[in-house]
DNA sequence: CCCATGGTTGACAACGTTGTCAACCGAAGC
DNA sequence: GCTTCGGTTGACAACGTTGTCAACCATGGG
């Protein structure tokens, strides 16, 4: 008995012990593994039969080393303020990258990662490609390197995109707008606007969407009305706290994601500041935290997960050549709760 | 020049680059690396002047095809309700694997992933060892699997401890005395107490401790005021129902954790129950949804982060051979604004 | 009937590292 | 001075797979 126990431990069969077992050479047995032309298809039938049988499966560390290709591609993503997003993220690229038989690897990033650490990242794995979200997505001093390494990549919501590289995107610019929009139907007119982390295009484009709304109807922005953030708790807290000093106060808050809208409805309360009634209340997202403030929140839902597929997807076409292209996903307004007429209305 | 760019590409120096620089062997480069014995001091230097010279790393493909360690652990998850413990999971496991030069591999598993999956993983990878996280860490059938192997592994918060596995648990039992006591502190006597998903060992603790501190005060516990629940916030918002439709309604609802509580508050929220005037509420975990309520969660902290830093360098030992131990983590009782005496007393 | 052709197959080197073992060296013991 | 020993070093095989190339085979055309 050559091996003690054929299902436990460590060691799966080897190409060898297949090919012994189907009569063929070892490279017969990767062509068919590999789905290679110019086998014979009695002999692509015996090798497949000993393949199940044994229940094989090459080692990615073997493929690694001797071939060209490791099956693989990696995540970059930085330390996440709102890490649902990563979840979504991860769950569409892990179901792509399952669908297409590779692997994912994560390398969860400081903020500031050096181009270093990612090039360290890649060699150490040999993936055959990369997929960068926000805000990886445009340093560029990072896709520098991996043009120049000519590594493989793709961008998930890149802050602009480039005919040469593939990305894809939420159509960020026209959901703020329609956001906006519907704001404005309801009747406010003085509303506040906190934005996220400048480094996200996201945020940039948020912003761009509700000027534009405000101008279509012929409104002016008050600079005063706008304030910055950082896509987090606190930045809706703080928000809410300078826009409520102003002398003439909004009567709804676009934050520019839930978690920030979550930090201006709990900041509200403890203001004594009614939700809707007094103040309206609208994020970005449509995360877990949407429903779970209260009252829940008017939102904007992006298609993470199956960006997150597509994006893996193309990466993989990418990686056997295809050409760049684009992808822009619509995103879908939700209305919630915490968003009504303002009280002059009512 | 052998290679065009040195810094760029998919490649980095090899052993043997290392050991041309160097005027040795490439098994004294080896040696050096992984800091063998009975290399001469003077070469020992030399080695690793050309070592960080050239930048150079070990590929860890090529290692595991070699040897016999992948310097590479594997973390098993299920798939979160509540994914920020996650989260803080990943970050004390990651930080810890960085600190002693190995690397992570996640694994997403489906609820009641199969065993073959899991090997599968294993064979895959060649992790050295395995961080299984709760409900995993209790699944007989995947932890015989990897007995069966010789496969290590440490347990994060098992169902129960066993003194042949390594495990690292927080003292839940302990932990939801403390809150119990504190609520009876408080005054109150009829207590809600919503459980969380049975397959985890966590919910059978934290109920075990409720109803120690109940009986330490002599109260004897009403069935009625206990209902089920998976950790989650719909599991919140049910209970409190149930709850509510009591002939006899408690003051106080304890969730087996954040998620879960924040349900419980917004589901007040919608019936007008005011909190914590008419109805205190505690969960667990001090998730960022605790602070994300209004009011703010009172909850327990546990060191999730530090145990699971704690669990890989427990791991990284037992794959060296250490004897087999069980940590526990201390958690702390923290207080907020959900909580306060009932309203009789006031 | 022979040769060129293209599909099929396998031998062998290569990938970058570790494990094994033998060779070497200087010092200590007789 | 010779042997023994333990620390030091390197040659070489092995890990499990893919890439390269040559050999083989049947087929069709001249």
């Amino acid at each position: 008995m050559e091996r003690e126990n054929a299902t436990a431990g460590r060691r799966g069969p080897t190409i060898r012990e297949v090919a012994n077992r189907a009569g063929v050479s070892i490279k017969t047995v990767s062509r068919v593994v590999n789905n290679e032309p110019n086998v014979r298809p009695e002999t692509r039938e015996r090798v497949q039969k000993a393949v199940s049988d044994l229940d094989y499966e090459p080692l990615p560390a073997a493929r690694g080393l001797a071939g060209r290709r490791t099956f693989s591609v990696g995540l970059l993503y930085e330390n996440p303020h709102e890490f649902s997003y990563i979840q979504r993220l991860l769950e569409g690229a892990y179901a792509a990258c399952e669908a297409k038989g590779h692997a994912l690897l994560l390398r969860p990033c400081p903020e500031d990662v050096s181009p270093d650490k990612v090039r360290q990242f890649v060699r150490q794995t040999r993936v055959d490609g990369v997929l960068l979200t926000a805000p990886i997505t445009d340093r560029t001093d990072i896709t520098s390197l991996l043009v120049e390494g000519s590594i493989a990549f793709v961008q998930i919501s890149p802050r602009e995109t480039k005919p040469l590289w593939t990305s894809v995107s939420p159509d960020d610019v026209e959901a703020s707008r329609a956001l906006t929009r519907h704001v404005l139907s309801l009747g406010h007119r003085r509303i506040g606007f906190i934005q996220g982390d400048p480094k996200h295009g996201a945020s940039h484009k948020r912003l761009a969407g509700h000027l534009d709304s405000l101008r279509e109807h012929g409104l002016e922005a008050d600079p005063a009305l706008i304030v910055a953030g950082r896509f987090d708790f606190d930045s809706g807290r703080d928000g809410l706290h300078a826009l409520w000093r102003l002398a003439e106060r909004p009567t709804a808050i676009i934050a520019c994601n839930d978690d920030t809208a979550a930090g201006v409805v709990v900041a509200a309360h403890e203001q004594g500041i009614r939700i809707p009634a007094t103040l309206s209340v609208a994020g970005f997202d449509d995360s877990p935290t949407a429903t779970h403030t209260w009252p829940p929140l008017t939102t904007v839902r992006q298609p993470i997960a199956a960006m997150a597929s597509r994006a893996t997807e193309l990466l993989i076409a990418t990686i056997a050549g295809e050409p760049p292209r684009q992808e822009t996903f619509d995103c879908a307004l939700i209305t919630r709760a915490s968003m009504a007429k303002p009280a002059r209305l009512r």
